[in-house]
DNA sequence: CACGAACCGTACCGTACGGTACGTATATGG
DNA sequence: CCATATACGTACCGTACGGTACGGTTCGTG
């Protein structure tokens, strides 16, 4: 059985519109090309809709994080049967996911946005990003590893940490350096495959370490 | 042997000063308060002055970022015989550094300057920021674990693959979340211990599995 | 049809920034 | 003592942005 997780959406089509053109604007130009004015050209609509409907610019940042969080689902597997093997390929999937989203344009110029308002007092914008973008993927892996561990194939006492370590190994420095411009991995596959094999090796149960080649 | 590696410095001690006065502007007030007139005015210089020097505005910013990377002194440690001890002491005191380096203010505060300006066509301040601000570190932990695997410590194909793993399993998507402008970690020392204890276990010989503790 | 609400397009306002120009002071060198 | 270079402080300019106001248009509803 599959659960589909989503938010329900805030927004009126119209303004779903205008935010998504407002993502566009933003992949495309950046911060700076995210003026109030461009926004009200690109969607077609006047800037007093723009205030009427978000309050200000900020008010804007953040409609804009909320709706292309609530455009991404999950789907958690329960109830299935684990092996090691399906156990390896979930999280495998699970890791190019994780590449895949953090590599793509929306995410990055999203990030990047709320990392260059971040400094500012109270911005909130990174909270949001937090809580809104990485609940889902969040939740998806805790799930996957908490199945993990009941079906015997993994041994922790801390679930977020055993979470956290997955994340590092299968992220390292990658998306710092591409928030800094830096072009992405060309094969995440295997990123995503050596991350998985060392995870299970740190983590696994020797149900999974017997299937595992003896050598990194 | 201890070798100091350093860059000499580019520029004139009197610019050196203003340099300086802008890091603290822009760590007290983020980007937007990194004005020209801003920094004339801390510096106690002119405007005319600052376009003289630095050209523009976005030399001014690469300026700063090389004027802080000048600052970072690392010393590599080497022909000193490593143990499994000493190894593990050396590990975690690196990888305390580089947590202590990416909280500190200066750090984060040109990284979110770099990763806003990144979205602009050719920035090139990330790029400036990955080479002058990592060189340095990346280097004192190649040397490392470099002479971890020669002393039969450790064992690895890819030198770069494995400082990866270990830069990940320290960092994980900490360095983000205060980017995102999330407080640190309460406890660095255990973070570190963490990662340190996994790397280990991934990439150490027996001589090093030996003398660890058989569980997580 | 008539009325009102929502909305578009445009024009407008105040402000603040990047960058330039100018007059003055300080120091260095002959 | 003068000449030259360097730099300070201020004033200035053009531009562009966030936010507001207003007339005209569409559209749903009684």
């Amino acid at each position: 059985m599959s659960v589909d997780t989503a938010e329900p959406s805030e927004f009126s089509p119209r303004q779903n519109a205008v935010l998504e053109q407002a993502l566009q604007l933003l992949v495309d130009g950046g911060e700076k090309a995210l003026t109030t004015s461009g926004v009200a050209r690109a969607a077609n609509c006047s800037k007093e809709s723009l205030y009427k409907w978000f309050g200000d610019r900020d008010g804007l940042l953040s409609a804009m994080i909320a709706y292309q969080a609530s455009k991404v689902r999950t789907f958690e597997r329960n109830g299935e049967r684990l092996t090691a093997a399906s156990l390896h390929d979930h999280v495998v999937i699970f890791a190019r996911d994780l590449l895949e989203v953090l590599a793509g344009d929306v995410s990055l110029a999203l990030n990047r946005l709320a990392i260059g308002q971040s400094n500012r007092d109270g911005s909130k914008l990174g909270k949001l990003l937090l809580e809104r973008g990485r609940r889902q993927i969040d939740r998806r892996a805790m799930a996957l590893i908490d199945a993990g561990k009941r079906a015997g194939l993994l041994r922790f006492s801390d679930a977020d940490e055993a979470y956290h370590t997955l994340y590092g190994l299968v992220v390292s420095d990658l998306h710092v350096r591409m928030l800094l411009g830096e072009p992405g991995l060309k094969d995440t596959a295997r990123q995503a495959e050596r991350a998985v094999t060392a995870f299970l090796r740190l983590y696994g149960t020797d149900k999974v370490l017997a299937e595992m080649p003896v050598l990194g």
